[in-house]
DNA sequence: TGAAAGACTTGTGAGAAGGCGT
DNA sequence: ACGCCTTCTCACAAGTCTTTCA
């Protein structure tokens, strides 16, 4: 049993202000909050009933086994079923990279198949593809709008104007003051500029010309014609028409991204180190595309050209893909479309598997409980770990290089990160991915703070730590998937934090519904659902920059609130008036029933508004929620699906329309 | 083994489209 | 029919995780 319980803390995870988005401005936001927090609804105490399952929309074709090369024999020589391992101790130079293993061997259960989605391991996912391809930018039109140097127009050839005006339409951009993404353009312009031009210093650059070029060209856009503008889109949809479908086994399927990305400055977000650097123009001797064998490669409009390759390759479901033109290392890949058979196994698949380590959670939980009295560091940090992870949903964290933004997960914490809080709380204070800012103060185990605090102090040489050294310095994301694998076939990291998004929306509506009063509308189901969906928003941390009419919007609702009282001031009075005049009262008195409720209404908008100007509650919605509870809800609380899903989920979500209303997760 | 390569999911924000009150 | 929000869609960045390479 794990009784634990006093260890269910829980966020008091609350939106923190989305960072960086304009640093050297004033910057003035509210930054409240206790260092402490209360247990906020949300965990998952004891492992739910095993539910009915819904079962499968007859999957893809199984054991169907390799056909093609790249199948290596399964060599199972069996591993030790060992729970939580005996990591070798690592040779870690704080922060550095630490180690990686492969897991070749050890993982090929005759379960070959049951992975939809993943491709590899020689598993075909299609038999007959057949595409037209990708759709290129249409090349570079020059403007002759001059940028001024040192006050004077400038002569750019139609490469280097090209480079200037990514620049230009940034003008108004906060990247402007970042130096990084000035250092990073300045660069690559001199680079077009080449070793001799006139232009030496970017600080005497005067982009303005082109910018204002731009911003009435986008005007005139804006003021065309219905008609025009009218036309030019169903152009636009005519030319695009050809790329959108694919046939998948003879089956037309939606493509997701078919379009090049055209050239433009990198966009990093955080502080991230290529920020402001150019991605070049991509052409078909970058792009590789594949196709089934026999069907007609896809055409294109460069001549001379010819793709760089193309394949046939089974076992995977991308359609094209092309190096990144900055980092070399990183892939553009064209995929199909999120109602694709391809992304509806795999999603199926993934919710699947957080369901059964539902079923392993209480073990689980006994088994790291255990090990933090480990007197093995690995375990004891390994444990702790997968506590973080199980409570807080955190990401995995895995190890990142130099010209990467500088952002965290669970395993790659840094002891600054983490601030103590005797006697039993933890602060977590890190940016994750994207830069967001995860910030969360959480009653934890008396074992986890012992064990942590430890931890920030010394490392496995016995060496002090340093605010920056790794909290975790014995094993990285890699170990902790090893270790997770051999407790279960196909668990990793990031299946805990769907399997606890999924569990907390399960939870909290089915609480909800128990306490359902009769009579409700549709609308209060609805606010109800929101409710429980903002829970697991605020559990994945999932923000949202406040918009940019926010402030005025609420100052705007406020005084109709406002109005809407002195209306009801109003009627107050004629109803004194009437009452002393004997009157017939109920006129009156509906019309201040019906104010009251206009009042009462905007006032929970005007609060909804608020409360969730910095969560984003669809991130949670198109990943983590598994679609059969929100579906099952619907039918259970006779409430439209419409309500619910957006007709893109709709369609993403088709695989999970038949469960029965009866559905846990 | 550890790093690199490769493939796929997850995430935010901008701009377009849609809807609503006036 | 218009301006203002809200919602939806898209772009593409940034993660995760497995497989391959040397």
């Amino acid at each position: 049993m794990s009784d634990s319980d006093d260890d269910k803390p829980l966020a008091s995870r609350r939106a923190a202000p989305i960072p960086s988005k304009k640093p050297s401005a004033p910057v003035t936001i509210a930054e409240p909050k206790p260092a402490t927090s209360k247990p906020a609804s949300a965990r998952p105490t004891s492992a739910p009933r095993p539910q009915p399952v819904a079962k499968r929309p007859a999957a893809r074709d199984d054991d169907d086994d390799d056909d093609e090369g790249s199948g290596s024999p399964s060599s199972s020589d069996a591993d030790s079923d060992v729970p939580l391992s005996q990591r070798p101790r690592k040779s870690s130079s704080a922060g550095q990279k630490r180690q990686r293993t492969n897991g070749n061997s050890s993982q090929r259960s005759t379960r070959a198949s049951s992975e939809p989605g993943r491709s590899k391991n020689g598993q075909i996912m299609w038999k007959t593809l057949s595409h037209n391809g990708v759709l290129f930018p249409p090349e570079y039109e020059p403007h002759n709008v001059k940028m001024l140097y040192d006050g004077k127009p400038i002569d750019l050839t139609p490469e280097q104007e090209e480079v200037a005006s990514m620049f230009a339409i940034m003008k108004e951009t906060d990247y402007m003051n970042k130096p990084t993404f000035l250092k990073n353009f300045w660069e690559g312009f001199k680079e077009v500029l080449g070793p001799s031009h006139v232009i030496k210093n970017l600080e005497k650059c005067d982009f303005t010309p082109m910018y204002d070029h731009f911003m009435a060209e986008r005007e005139k856009k804006k003021a065309e014609p219905k008609e025009v503008k009218q036309r030019m889109k169903e152009e636009k949809e005519a030319a695009e028409a050809k790329y959108k479908k694919a046939l998948v086994d003879g089956k037309p399927e939606d493509v997701g991204n078919f379009r090049v990305e055209p050239p433009g400055l990198f966009r990093g977000r955080g502080e991230h180190p290529r920020m402001g650097k150019i991605k070049k123009r991509v052409y078909p001797r970058d792009i590789t595309i594949n196709i089934g064998r026999g069907e007609p490669i896809p055409q294109h409009p460069y001549p001379g050209q010819s793709w760089k390759e193309v394949r046939h390759d089974q076992t995977v479901t991308w359609l094209a893909f092309w190096k990144d033109t900055i980092s070399e290392k990183e892939y553009k890949y064209v995929f199909l479309g999120a109602t694709s058979t391809f992304k509806a196994d795999s999603d199926l698949a993934k919710y699947e598997k957080a369901r059964k380590l539902k079923d392993l959670i209480v073990d689980i939980r006994k088994n790291y409980e255990a090990d933090w009295d480990s007197s093995d560091k690995t375990k004891r940090q390994m444990a702790v770990a997968l506590y973080f992870l199980d409570k807080l949903a955190l990401r995995a964290g895995h190890e990142k290089d130099e010209d990467e933004a500088d952002t965290v997960g669970c395993c790659t914490l840094k002891c600054e990160n983490v601030e103590m809080i005797p006697p039993k709380h933890i602060k977590f204070d890190f940016l994750g991915k994207d830069s967001i800012k995860y910030e969360n103060t959480v009653e934890v185990h008396p074992k986890v703070f012992l064990n942590v605090e430890k931890f920030k102090t010394i490392d496995s040489q016995g060496k002090r730590k340093e605010p920056t050294s790794q909290l975790f310095e014995t094993f990285d994301a890699t170990d902790l998937n090893k270790e997770l694998k051999r407790i279960m076939d196909g668990l990793s990291v990031k299946v805990f934090r769907t399997y606890n998004a999924s569990i907390t929306l399960d939870k909290l509506l089915i609480e909800q519904e128990a306490v359902r009063r009769d009579g409700m509308t549709t609308e209060e189901k609805k606010v109800d659902y929101d409710k429980a969906n903002k829970e697991v928003a605020i559990l994945c941390n999932h923000q949202r920059a406040v918009s940019k009419g926010h402030g005025d919007q609420m100052i705007k609702l406020q005084a109709v609130i406002a109005e809407l009282n002195k209306e009801l001031d109003e009627l107050s009075k004629e109803l004194k008036k009437a009452k002393s005049e004997k009157n017939d009262l109920t006129s009156i008195l509906k019309k201040i029933e019906k104010k009251k409720e206009q009042i009462g209404k905007k006032e929970l908008q005007i609060n909804a508004k608020e409360d969730l100007k910095t969560v984003a509650l669809g991130t949670s919605k198109i990943n983590y929620m598994d679609p059969r509870i929100s579906i099952a809800w619907c039918k259970r609380n006779e409430v439209p699906l419409e309500k619910v899903f957006n007709k893109s989920l709709l369609a993403k979500f088709n695989w999970a329309m038949e469960v029965e209303p009866e559905f846990r997760f």
